[in-house]
DNA sequence: AAGATGTTCCAAAAAATTCCAAAAAGAATC
DNA sequence: GATTCTTTTTGGAATTTTTTGGAACATCTT
């Protein structure tokens, strides 16, 4: 089995038990006993799960978020996409407003900041931040209204413009599904529509695409390049489209993505 | 058994029974006399239980305040609020328009709704539902805009205010921290406000509520019980609880929930 | 004073941690 | 495409830590 698909089934396993001793998952998931631990150990990082003696409880937070899909569980879990959030996190001061773009790298970033305790205006269009951010008191968070498109956590439509077109921010953590030299992409017009509405309601924009996003276009155009503030990206990214991209002179900055397994506690 | 899957029984255990002697714990819990000592200890460190010669009872405010404590949230999503939930999804006729408000009895009729495969139009100011609903493409759900209250995953605000004042809607299931036979109320005038909206939206209303909750009051009044039009609980309403609401000519529906197979206790 | 309850220890059991070798997966080479 | 080599993942053993149940003794309640 593959490991992600053995941690989604983590998930989805506590989600109906709500709390699991490690034997227990070892059996269900037919693997040994120090697997299904470092699995444990590993979404406990992530902010998934809650560890306890002999066994793990679903977090609150996830326990109301990660209803649709296990799968976002281990899209947010990739190292990458952890240590982007963690990078963008931290550029987040005290006090300032700070829109959350929906998506699971931004995500990444929510799970980020909720644990570096900085109080802060959260604004997002995503039903799995909100649930994040939600999780920490120091962070006002604020929730777009919308219509949410089935599988997903993205709340579209009117309501979702209304909020974010009388909004400004320091910040915008912005994820996109496809970028070129000029461009970036996604795939529905309603998506393109929020997101170049998150583009100009903030004075700072930072864009968070891991290597996989670079030289490649989807459906619908949202944005310039040249009007982001900031990339930030893994270090997968080959150097001659890290350089293609500098020489639009709009800086990028290279995370590197911890080996998988382990960390000490950070 | 888990250490904190015992807790979460010990708490639960004394929310029905309001005080137990430690040798009954021992003996519902199956564990030793040490074990469950050391079990109320802790507890009472954390100021959720509160100890006696031979026993403990819950602390008063942690019986109101329902404050869910990671270890404690897992013992929540009890059979009765699911059996309550159950009953409550199989209202929804194909085609109509039907307000979730927040809470987890009603998380817990979105569970069901969903499972149902009925096409309806959902509305609501629980992020949790709005992930919930969204897992099945045959309903169209809006989550209302608004603020997350730190810990919950309910929205207030004017955000969630505008959407649901100029919304009417065929059926509200909402729920409640309280009732009594003249009143609704809640925590904070913030919840209340937005459960009167609600109220005034819906040509029917539907209270779901378990049977901890009957019979006493909160903070904030947000409704009449004579506006409600239906009454969804579980079987351990007492009968003369029961005799009293039925009393008022409101409808009351008792659901059986499944065994939950830890009663030992007289 | 007597019975029950609370304390303070201790040894057994369960779980966590740390390590290591085998297996699997990827990358690079021919 | 097969092959080596490297890296990652996996399962398990030895060791340390935590938890558990109980025994001996102190303390409270009646």
């Amino acid at each position: 089995m593959l490991p992600a698909k053995r941690r989604a089934r983590i998930i989805e396993l506590l989600r109906t038990e709500h709390a699991a001793s490690l034997r227990d998952m070892a059996e269900a998931l037919d693997s040994s006993l120090s697997t299904v631990r470092r699995d444990v150990e590993y979404l406990c990082e992530t902010g998934l799960l809650q560890r306890t003696h002999g066994g793990a409880l679903l977090e609150p937070t996830a326990l109301k978020t990660l209803e649709p899909t296990p799968e976002i569980a281990s899209a947010i879990a990739s190292a990458e996409k952890q240590a982007i959030g963690r990078r963008a996190a931290a550029m987040i001061q005290p006090g300032q407003t700070v829109i959350f773009d929906s998506g699971t790298t931004t995500a990444a970033a929510a799970v980020s900041a909720r644990e570096r305790n900085v109080p802060f205006t959260a604004v997002t269009n995503d039903l799995t931040i909100g649930s994040v951010l939600s999780g920490n008191a120091a962070i006002h968070t604020t929730v777009t209204g919308g219509y949410v498109r089935p599988g997903s956590a993205t709340l579209l439509g009117a309501g979702a413009m209304q909020t974010l077109t009388r909004l400004r921010a320091d910040i915008a953590f912005i994820g996109t599904h496809a970028l070129t030299q000029e461009a970036l992409s996604d795939t529905s017009i309603e998506l393109a529509e929020i997101k170049s509405t998150i583009l100009r309601a903030a004075d700072r924009v930072v864009l968070l695409a891991d290597s996989g996003k670079f030289f490649s276009t989807s459906f619908c155009t949202f944005g310039r390049l040249v009007d982001v503030h900031l990339i930030i990206t893994d270090n997968k990214l080959p150097p001659e489209h890290a350089a293609a991209i500098r020489a639009l002179g709009i800086p990028l900055e290279i995370v590197e993505s911890a080996p998988v397994g382990l960390r000490g506690v950070a």
